[in-house]
DNA sequence: GTTAGTGCAAATGATTTGCACCGAA
DNA sequence: TTCGGTGCAAATCATTTGCACTAAC
């Protein structure tokens, strides 16, 4: 079920399909949407491809991200989490710290203040907006 | 040199003012608009109190952040960095990815996006806004 | 005197690496 | 056949913890 954009993408890069990055790829987009450890990663893979290795699932992880098809993200005191890329446009997120889950914010705030910065001294390369809270389930669940 | 202020909020929060966490300060406030790894204050901490353990330095940095004192960040694939609050208006940060100098930016992505986001699932709690870049001084480095 | 703080050494947790073997192209 | 990929075990790196001792209040 693997989409052919993405094995075409592997494929262009050189890296070859083996059935463990296919595993990996299939619970990444099962989970769309949502940052999962790489534990969780490892986990959900292995109910599938039992013999899989963690190095292997991190491995994985490092080349996706190279080729931009993986979004990482360090929450405080938390191991890093991962979400796929499967849509490029720009976009920034709202996500639950609870269950990972997110949703798409399609503003970007750089807009409003380049004009600001400008004559500043830093050359900017990199911004970083998120927002944190709890999705409506989670809400619930703490009640 | 350490401010009053400071050795009030300790107080207050019924921590000791002990010879390490003064010279934990000294550094902090050193290095004010700058974000140093725990390795780096442990190290220039180190030049004036030789015995200092570096579990001491952790121990104080948890402390500080849990009483509003310090601004902890985690970028991508580096230990946490740490700066010192000495100024308690809300603002975010444009962050040297080389030497950890930051510029304050006054403005505050969030109310612009609220009226957006409020019919939506999630209940917020927090928010990051950050940007990276080179400071002048290691773009001319680079050079 | 009491309680928080410290140094030290060992533990933990996430992630990375070396190496010999394996399998996709 | 040739590299890139994998499993395994060991290493690494940042951070935390248990414990006995120490010092601030």
């Amino acid at each position: 079920m693997l989409k052919n954009k993405i094995k075409e993408k592997l494929k262009e890069n050189g890296y070859k399909l083996t059935d463990q990055r296919k595993a990996i790829l299939e619970v990444l987009i099962h989970h769309e949407h949502q940052f999962l450890t790489a534990e969780e990663i490892y986990t959900r893979v292995k109910k599938d491809l039992s013999q899989i290795n963690f190095s292997t699932v991190y491995r994985n992880l490092e080349i996706l991200e190279k080729i931009d098809m993986l979004h990482k993200i360090n929450l405080e005191d938390k191991p890093s989490q991962y979400e796929i890329i499967l849509h490029h446009d720009h976009h920034h997120h709202v996500i639950c710290k609870d269950c990972g889950k997110t949703q798409p914010i399609h503003f970007c705030p750089l807009k409003q203040i380049l004009n600001s910065l400008e004559d500043e001294d830093f050359t900017l390369t990199e911004h970083k907006f998120e927002l944190y809270g709890y999705c409506s389930n989670c809400t619930k669940k703490k009640k």
